[in-house]
DNA sequence: GCCGTTTTCGGCCCGACTGTTTTCAGTCG
């Protein structure tokens, strides 16, 4: 049982119960503890086996109990019995855009609508019109709704929304009266996909804001349109919701609107123990007087807690870390100052030169930049004899180019079937830097494919394992393998874990950084770049490992080059 | 079902917008 089948029978449970009229308070505490385990960087198998699951935040007793009921059986009898008294398709109907659980009870109990086809009827034929509180527009609204549905991709990447977000950031910083316009939201706190953008604005005109809004580029239609907020859906897809709000809530609305939800549910609760109230227009007491909310570290003062950035707003500890003082310095864009996985047109699959990679890394001033193409097992990668001239050839462009940047001889070694690697290992040893990475029989069993990691690292010649779960966001899932064993192999053989910054892979996630810090394992955020352009998607990697909780101490190509070669060469005296 | 400086009962974040009403229920974030 995974993390995600536990999560999927709690969330269902919250579904099932919140459709057949339960206590809402009950449906929201499986939703709750649904999000924790959803969000918890470990399996919870672990926790259980370790007699810790009630240390959770939401978990409880009851709940408890019915983790470990899925974890030994599979089952959850509780939500088997609701379920079965529930039609197979009606769950669905939840996900509607405007359709809750009011209106799914009221169509299935009233019309006997079971499934999204029998919604779909229902509108065209007028049954449902005649539901109570339902008029012309809601059912012009619902079936408007189904066909979003039935056309609806998946969430966005976040650097496609981050885009969106700062094109129509840019028009909306240029209306007269706008003081600041920010994205909040899952954007700001830098998930690696994202349902919808958030877009605050601060102006004491927020008429202009609105007509100026719905009338961007991009936009397909307008949802809603107020005097403080109004939603739009674009041409991309994307719902995009607006907030306009005075000058003296900028802080509590940026605050409030970019959650997670979890995390202002934490806040807040804070926030009434001690007697206030947090809302999106500030800070108040018993009494309704204001105490802030200009900015959000007056909001977190009130509750006194320190500013906790936006990428770990997840309820996932920092709240309590904000508490004792112990949030963590978070790597920073800036601090990354090598890029140590770049291919040049060397490998098949790359476009651009050594040359144009060199120009480009010292452009956005990295400051060493190690040449890793592929190895012989990938169409036309290097074989021995071809990774000995691009030696030569690296070694004398690196003395032309005088550190700008300094170049680095490496190599990205497919680790084979059986854990080996695809070329010979005094060959490998005299590289300054070695990424060994999967490429192949991703769907082995997890054993097989953990003990041929945790074989490369042990080789003696690998500084560091590419994009370690192989996956591909929205296309492959990661191959299976057991992430803790291979920490713990990295971990003895000093081998670093890489943070694969290309957007499609992110790959460590954000839960793998956290626990690679964990376990003193280091992290290398490269571009793993295939053309010049490629090279800038390094800040995609740092947002993952912000997100993972990481300082620049953890992150190894934060240092001088001069530490990596030190680190190498202790590395050897010691296997 | 969770939780506790209000601690084993009685609360549980809070407000905007829409469409339906003639004061508010439902949904959303």
């Amino acid at each position: 049982m995974e993390n995600a089948d536990v999560v999927r029978l709690l969330s269902e449970m919250a579904d099932v119960l919140e459709l057949t009229g339960g206590n809402p308070f009950k449906v929201r505490a499986y939703r709750q503890a649904a999000q924790v385990i959803d969000t918890l960087p470990e399996p919870v198998s672990e926790l259980w086996r370790r007699g810790r699951l009630t240390e959770l935040p939401s978990v409880g007793a009851g709940i408890a109990t019915a983790i470990t009921e899925i974890l030994c059986t599979g089952h959850f009898e509780k939500h088997d019995r609701l379920v079965r008294g529930v039609p197979l398709g009606i769950l669905e109907l939840l996900r509607l855009e405007g359709v809750g659980p009011r209106t799914v009870a009221a169509a299935w109990q009233e019309l006997g609508v079971q499934d999204l086809a029998a919604l779909a009827a229902a509108c065209e034929d007028g049954s449902l019109a005649r539901l109570p509180r339902m008029g012309p527009a809601r059912v012009k609204a619902i079936r408007e709704a189904i066909a979003r549905y039935r056309g609806r991709g998946t969430r966005m990447p976040v650097h496609r929304a981050y885009f969106y977000a700062e094109g129509m950031l840019e028009r909306l910083r240029r209306v007269p009266g706008v003081l600041r316009a920010e994205a909040a939201g899952s954007l700001r706190r830098r998930r690696e996909t994202v349902g919808d953008l958030d877009l605050l604005v601060s102006s004491k005109r927020p008429e202009a804001v609105m007509r100026a809004f719905v009338q961007l580029p991009g936009v397909a239609h307008v949802l809603a349109q107020g005097a403080t907020r109004s939603s739009v859906r674009l041409d991309a897809g994307l719902q995009v919701d607006l907030r306009v709000l005075p000058p003296e809530s900028w802080g509590a609305a940026l605050q409030y609107f970019t959650g997670s939800k979890a995390h202002n549910i934490g806040l807040r609760a804070r926030a009434v123990k001690l007697g206030l109230k947090i809302s999106e227009y500030g800070v108040f007491d018993r009494q309704g007087a204001r105490l802030g909310g200009a900015t959000e570290e007056e909001v977190y003062r009130a509750v006194g807690l320190a500013w906790i950035p936006p990428e770990l707003r997840e309820d996932t500890g920092e709240l309590e870390a904000a508490e004792a003082d112990t949030l963590p310095a978070l790597v920073d864009e800036s601090d990354v100052v090598g890029d140590l996985h770049v291919h040049t047109d060397a490998s098949t699959d790359a476009r651009s030169s050594i040359e144009e990679i060199a120009a480009e890394a010292d452009r956005l001033g990295r400051r060493y930049l190690a040449v890793t193409d592929h190895s012989k097992s990938r169409p036309l990668g290097l074989d021995a004899d071809g990774l000995r001239a691009q030696i030569e050839y690296v070694r004398a462009l690196d003395r032309r180019l005088r550190g700008r940047p300094r170049l680095l001889t490496g190599v990205e070694v497919d680790i084979l079937p059986d854990g080996s690697l695809d070329l010979p290992l005094e060959l490998l040893a005299e590289l300054d830097w070695v990424v060994a990475s999967i490429h192949s029989h991703f769907r082995d069993p997890s054993g097989r494919t953990t003990d041929r990691l945790v074989r490369a690292i042990r080789s003696g010649v690998v500084d560091a394992i590419g994009h370690p779960s192989g996956r591909q966001i929205g296309k492959r899932d990661a191959y299976p393998f057991d992430l803790h064993a291979v920490l713990e192999a990295a971990a003895a053989h000093g081998v670093a874990l890489e943070v694969n910054a290309m957007p499609d892979r992110l790959d460590l996630t954000d839960r793998a950084c956290r626990l690679a810090a964990e376990a003193g394992v280091r992290v290398v955020i490269d571009s793993d770049a295939h053309n010049t352009s490629h090279l800038a998607n390094v800040r995609y990697g740092v947002w993952v490992a912000r997100r993972g909780w990481l300082t620049a101490h953890d992150v190894l190509n934060t240092r001088p080059v001069a530490h990596l070669a030190r680190r190498r060469r202790e590395a050897e005296v010691t296997t």
